[in-house]
DNA sequence: AAATATTTTAGATTAATTCTAAAAACTCTC
DNA sequence: GAGAGTTTTTAGAATTAATCTAAAATATTT
């Protein structure tokens, strides 16, 4: 792993957010302040590519990268924001009724998330 | 609806498929040959936006179409191929285990099809 | 240190999608 | 059924996310 690469790794196992390329970009730069959107967007692939890291796709919104610990999400239909949450384990039971094996799955629960809800209340009272 | 929305409805529909705008606006184009893709856009996202289609982003490709009828997704990781598949409905577990409601949830295995599984094999035997 | 390979930079390019303004097609009212 | 207002479509520019390319910078090997 080169430093940037082994940089970008840490930052997204480290935090508690699920960030865009764009936003590691930004974090790196504090760091590396000639870094290049490019070399995010090269690393991000090259750590994706060897399964070091998970790519979080939801329409609309740029991809996203998490870490690989088993874990579901669930997406604010309002906002975009990603929260983890951990459901069982489902895998066994789906490869049962797939009845061959898969590589992995992905399971998304969209709703809207406390901070967005309790903002949709309010402009509800202001009925707008 | 307008013509339009209702034609996009109905090949989405019908369609066994799950067709990108691009596919979409091709298939439209033969029955309407002056359309413009941005008119595809404009009324998949109005479908979407009132909840008659669903939208399917998979990381890496063109946001994809379908009907709205609850089932899964079969995602090949190889060749981005989707299959529906109708595993049980998890939402009142999903639920229960959240501890309150949300809209829908979205879950995709990924996995290689099995054409691209026999491409694979016919590769490998040849040393690639 | 020279030769080779890898990574980064800078900036152009592509692909998917959205936006804008004008034209066309509806819808309503009288 | 002609004009007024609204909605949709067209055409093409603009935007965004992501990739590509070629040269420069860094590593690695010999």
């Amino acid at each position: 792993m080169t430093r940037y690469e082994k940089e970008i790794y840490d930052i997204i196992n480290v935090s508690e957010d699920h960030l865009t390329a764009e936003q590691l970009f930004r974090k790196m730069k504090e760091k590396y302040p000639r870094i290049v959107l490019a070399t995010v967007y090269n690393n991000v692939n090259k750590l994706w590519e060897s399964g070091l890291i998970h790519k979080v796709s939801v329409e609309g919104m740029p991809d996203r990268y998490d870490r690989v610990v088993r874990h579901d999400h669930l997406v604010c239909k309002s906002c975009g924001r990603l929260t983890d949450i951990c459901f069982d384990d489902m895998t066994a039971a789906l490869r049962e009724r797939l009845g061959e094996d898969f590589l992995y799955y992905d399971l998304k629960v969209f709703g809207i998330c406390p901070a967005c809800r309790e903002a949709g209340d309010r402009t509800a009272n202001r009925g707008l």
